[in-house]
RNA sequence: GGUCCCAUCGUCUAGCGGUAAGGACACCGGCCUUUCACGUCGGUAACAGGGGUUCAAAUCCCCUUGGGAUCACCA
C-alpha cells in the first residue's frame, strides 16, 4: 500500500467554522496516524465570493489549531489552466459537449418542474446538437452516462448507490469560461493523488457525479469518508443564531486549543469511554472507521467542561502567557504585580474558560481593592478593628510568609482570640480580594507578599474605621 | 416533491445476538470546606413505533414515523 494522502479544501467564503475544523483534524489526525500526507487546498473558483481576509482567517485558525499541512495552501484559482484542458479532453473524445441554453431558459424550466413536482433535471436539449453554433456564447456539460448505477464503499456510512438516471448532465465550465466546483475537485484531487477524501456528509450526493468524473477522465477513484453533520442545540444545522460557530471566536471567549480538538473529535468519535484525549493519543488511537454515522449536536457545557479540565491541568507558565492579552482588555499589566503563573495556580482549578482566568486574576493587579457592598454590610462588624490590628500584629512577625505557615499562623489565631474560622475569614478575604469569592486566602496571601497583604488588610481596617 | 443519509438517557456516546443497557456532560442530593471551586459518594434519565428472522434482538431484515442533506453557469 502506498503512502496515503489527505487533504482539507475549504472555500475562502469566511472563517473557519466548528464544522470544517472538525473535518480538517479527522483529515490531519489520519494522515499522522498512517505517516501520511496532509494537504491544504484553496477552493477559491468562485472568484466572486473569496477573499484573501477569508483565507487567512482560516489559516489562523488552522494554526491555532494545531493543524499543520505537508504541503500547499494550493489554490484552484491558479490552476485553471489545468481544468481548461480537461474540459477540452472531455469535449474532443465526446464526453461532453457545448450547451447554448442561456441561464434565465434554465431557470425557467426549474421552475416549471418544481412547480410540477418534477425532478428539476436537464433536458438534454443540446445533448445532440451537432457542430458549433459560432459567436454564441456556451457552457459545457458532462455526458453524463444515464445507464446503470454509481457505487461507492464510504468508509463511514457503508455501501451508498445511486441509479445514473438519477443524475442529469452536470456543467463543469461556465459561459465565462470558468470551471465548476464538482469538476475542478475530481481534477485537483486526482492530480494531487488524493488517495482518501474525508470531507462533511453534505457532499454524498455529489459523490457519484463526481465517481463518473474520474472514470471519464480515466483517473482511479479514490476512497470517501462522509463524516456528519454539526447541528445546534434545535438539531438544525449548526449556524450562527445557535451562537458563535467560528473556532477563532472560541479562542477569544476563552477556550484552550486542545480543549476545542478534544471536543470537536468526540463529536461523532469513541475510543471506548475514554474523554480526555491529548493529540498524541488521539494521532494513535483515532481510526475513520470508528466515526459514527448520525450528525451530533453541539454542547457548549461540554466543551466548558473539557476546557476547565485543561486549564486545570495546564501548565502555568504557557497559561500565564495566554492569559497576557485578556489581562491587557482589563488594564491590567501584569509586570507590575505579583508573578503571573504563581496567580494563575491559585485560579486554575475555578476558571472554565480565560475569561473568567482573567477576571479572577484582576484583583492582584489592584492595589485600591474595592469592597462590595453586600459583603462590607455582612462582615464589617464593629468588632473588627480589633481583630485586624491583632492579625495585622501576628502577621508582622511571621518570617515564612507562605501557605502552610500562614494557615497556621490562623489556627493559632482563631484559638487566642476564641473565635471561630467564620469570623475572621470572609473579612479577610474581602480585605485583599473586595468579595467574597476567591482562591483560598493563604494561596492569595502568599503571592501578595507580606508587604501587600499587611497594607490591603490596613487598608480595610481604616475603611472599617472611618464607616463608624 | 425526487434522491441519499440518519435514529440508545436532555446532550456526546459504549454496545457489534444472550448485559441489571455502561461511561461522560448537564441536572439533583450527601460528604469535604473560611468563600468559590476542586475532589468524592449517590440519584433521576434512553434502545422512536410496528412487523418479521432466531431458542434468544438495542444489535439482523422490512415497513412506518421522525430528523437531516441535496437537487445551481455556489462550494
Amino acid at each position: 500500500m502506498s503512502e496515503i494522502r489527505l487533504r482539507f479544501a475549504p472555500s475562502p467564503t469566511g472563517y473557519l467554522h466548528v464544522g470544517g475544523a472538525r473535518t480538517a483534524l479527522f483529515n490531519w489526525l489520519l494522515a499522522k496516524k498512517e505517516h501520511g500526507r496532509f494537504i491544504l487546498r484553496i477552493e477559491d473558483t468562485d472568484v466572486a465570493r473569496s477573499t484573501q481576509e477569508s483565507v487567512d482567517a482560516i489559516l489562523e485558525g488552522m494554526r491555532w489549531l494545531g493543524l499543520d499541512w505537508d504541503e500547499g495552501p494550493y489554490y484552484q484559482s491558479e490552476r485553471f489552466p489545468i481544468y481548461k484542458e480537461s474540459v477540452a479532453k472531455l469535449l474532443a473524445e465526446g464526453k461532453a459537449y457545448r450547451c447554448y441554453c442561456s441561464a434565465e431558459e434554465l431557470e425557467k424550466k426549474r421552475e416549471e418542474a418544481l412547480a410540477e413536482g418534477r425532478k428539476p433535471k436537464y433536458d438534454g436539449t443540446c445533448r445532440k446538437l451537432q457542430g458549433e453554433l459560432p459567436g454564441k456564447p456556451y457552457a459545457v456539460r458532462f455526458k453524463s452516462p444515464q445507464e446503470g448505477v454509481t457505487a461507492f464503499d464510504d468508509l463511514i456510512k457503508g455501501t451508498i448507490t445511486f441509479n445514473n438516471e438519477e443524475l442529469d448532465d452536470l456543467i463543469i465550465q461556465r459561459s465565462d469560461g470558468t470551471p465548476i466546483y464538482n469538476f475542478v475537485v475530481v481534477i485537483d484531487d486526482a492530480t494531487m493523488g488524493i488517495t482518501t477524501v474525508i470531507r462533511g456528509d453534505d457532499h454524498v450526493n455529489n459523490t457519484p457525479r463526481q465517481i463518473q468524473l474520474y472514470e471519464a477522465l480515466g483517473y482511479p477513484v479514490p476512497r470517501f469518508a462522509h463524516v456528519p453533520m454539526i447541528l445546534g442545540a434545535d438539531k438544525a444545522r449548526l449556524s450562527k443564531r445557535h451562537g458563535a460557530t467560528s473556532v477563532m471566536a472560541y479562542r477569544d471567549m476563552g477556550f484552550l486549543p486542545e480543549a476545542m480538538v478534544n471536543y470537536l473529535v468526540r463529536l461523532g468519535w469513541s475510543h471506548g469511554d475514554q474523554e480526555i484525549f491529548s493529540m498524541a493519543e488521539l494521532v494513535e488511537k483515532f481510526t475513520i472507521e470508528a466515526v459514527g454515522r448520525s450528525a451530533g449536536v453541539f454542547n457548549t457545557d461540554k466543551l466548558l467542561w473539557l476546557n476547565h479540565h485543561y486549564i486545570m491541568n495546564g501548565d502555568p507558565q504557557r497559561l500565564a502567557e495566554l492569559l497576557v492579552p485578556f489581562l491587557k482588555e482589563r488594564d491590567v499589566d501584569p509586570a507590575k504585580g505579583p508573578s503571573l503563573p504563581a496567580v494563575v495556580k491559585t485560579l486554575q482549578e475555578r476558571a472554565k474558560t480565560m475569561l473568567e482566568l482573567a477576571d479572577g486574576a484582576v484583583f492582584y493587579y489592584r492595589p485600591e481593592v474595592v469592597y462590595d457592598a453586600e459583603a462590607t454590610a455582612k462582615f464589617f462588624k464593629p468588632e473588627l478593628p480589633s481583630l485586624y490590628q491583632a492579625l495585622l500584629a501576628k502577621l508582622e512577625m511571621l518570617a515564612d510568609f507562605s501557605h502552610q505557615p500562614i494557615e497556621t499562623l490562623f489556627k493559632e489565631f482563631c484559638t487566642e482570640q476564641g473565635i471561630k474560622m467564620g469570623q475572621i475569614g470572609p473579612p479577610v478575604r474581602i480585605a485583599l480580594c473586595g468579595g467574597t469569592v476567591s482562591p483560598s486566602i493563604y494561596e492569595v496571601m502568599e503571592v501578595l507578599g507580606k508587604e501587600e497583604t499587611r497594607r490591603r488588610i490596613a487598608r480595610a481596617l481604616e475603611f472599617v474605621k472611618a464607616q463608624g
